[in-house]
DNA sequence: ATACTTAATGGACGATCGTCCATTTCAGAA
DNA sequence: TTCTGAAATGGACGATCGTCCATTAAGTAT
């Protein structure tokens, strides 16, 4: 759309950003896609996703407003524009990576029937799904979680999505061991739940540390097998996964 | 020993390293505390234990040249001089950190009892245990674990680390499960293997996300409940635990 | 066409990064 | 004491960090 002509000889591409070019990634297209009318967030979520992807293939540390912006195929000043500075485009690409994790989780629970055995067994296996669980989340996940301990805005974004996977684990376990309400089974309901999670958190960190090593089979299996040892028989193995 | 004269008014304070005093942590004083025999790699330690303490309370990206001096009073060069550069000491730092845990992990372990599930117990205790699970272990395992991705040195340590623990683990539960060798046990001690190292990892990202809402107790008794589950009677669940 | 608002640019800036080395300090031998 | 080699220093250096803003480009209203 806009040539850069090179001045002073620093400028020598195209500015990929505004060309006509539709990212059809999520399909939100909303009559985006005519002719002139541009999307205005656009070069917000292109600087988003330049970080995420940064993040995911260089580190946190790596990522520079340099990286990001070469990445985007911007120019210095848009982060100052669209996020006052870095550290805004940091939240906001945590936040960003969360909804992109939880509107994948909901897609895959959604079609899940109700009873609490198969609701568990669907979170653990849409946590486990390529399209959860690759090399670019476990990565970013790792960076932001580090994060988390320095960036109070990062934390708290954090804290607040594991609350919804864990009361959602929870609730699950509850009914499940809960036949008649007792505060000692409430109590097992809150170790399983705990320990289930911390289950999901030890595979992913296994296939951040060595991912062509990894099986996913393997991993949902290992899992139901733990889980049916404590919740016996309510999550039978099978011999080939998932 | 030695006051730094205010030249260019540069430098204003005492050069700690060369204070007379004995860091007594790690007791293996050989006979180094008396009087001007100095410790030739005192200084190597203590830019190696600075290096670990910027990392475990800042994060690797602000465990800097100027950090880690500040931290251990020494001058910019010393880094240069004794690890060639800022990556060598990180990588020096890694593997001192790895030494810190197995020497820990092994005084632990060698008050135990040799058969499988006495090990096993021992191995999760200890590894949930204060000298080895702390704020600053985590911090700084979590950073590692990290930087493993990019850097090929620590990638490696981290590795051997691992494949030990898992190795140890390992022969436990084949011996547990393995009265008379067959494949599908073996396998079967591989996944229980996986299973329960997933849960401390679980376990230790939960700690150091929520340090002060983590129970060691809850911990230790949540995993002897899952790996009670998958070999049924050998870990059996006391009421108050570690 | 002109004026005005917003989006976007990219270079300037001071701060800080890690590396390197000329110099100084120090302990032990001569 | 003087000499010598190693240990230690800290400032110089170029590179790169993130911020900021004067300027240009693009879109809309008059």
């Amino acid at each position: 759309m806009s040539i850069c002509v090179v001045r002073q000889g620093a400028c020598v591409r195209w500015t990929k950003a505004n060309s006509l070019e539709v990212r059809g990634k999520s399909g939100q297209g909303q009559a985006l896609a005519q002719s002139h009318i541009r999307d205005p967030k656009k070069n917000r979520r292109l600087l988003v996703q330049a970080t995420l992807d940064s993040v995911a293939e260089a580190g946190i540390a790596e990522t520079t407003v340099s990286a990001i912006i070469k990445r985007a195929g911007l120019s210095r000043g848009m982060i100052h524009l669209h996020f006052g500075g870095k550290d805004g485009l940091i939240v906001a690409a945590a936040e960003a990576f969360g909804e992109e994790y939880y509107s994948e989780m909901d897609r895959q629970l959604a079609l899940v029937s109700g009873d609490p055995a198969s609701v568990v067994r669907a979170v653990i296996r849409a946590d486990l799904s390529p399209e959860i669980l690759n090399r670019r989340s476990a990565a970013i996940w790792h960076g932001f979680r580090g994060e988390a301990r320095t960036n109070p805005a990062i934390a708290r974004f954090s804290d607040t999505r594991d609350r919804r996977l864990r009361l959602m684990v929870f609730n699950a376990f509850d009914a499940l061991l809960n036949t008649n309400p007792q505060d000692q089974d409430r109590e097992l309901a809150n170790e399983v739940t705990l320990g289930a999670l911390a289950l999901l958190e030890g595979m992913w960190t296994d296939y951040m540390t060595h991912p062509n090593a990894f099986s996913r089979d393997t991993a949902n299996r290992i899992i139901l097998r733990f889980l049916n040892g404590v919740v016996p028989g309510a999550f039978p193995v099978e011999q080939s996964g998932i």
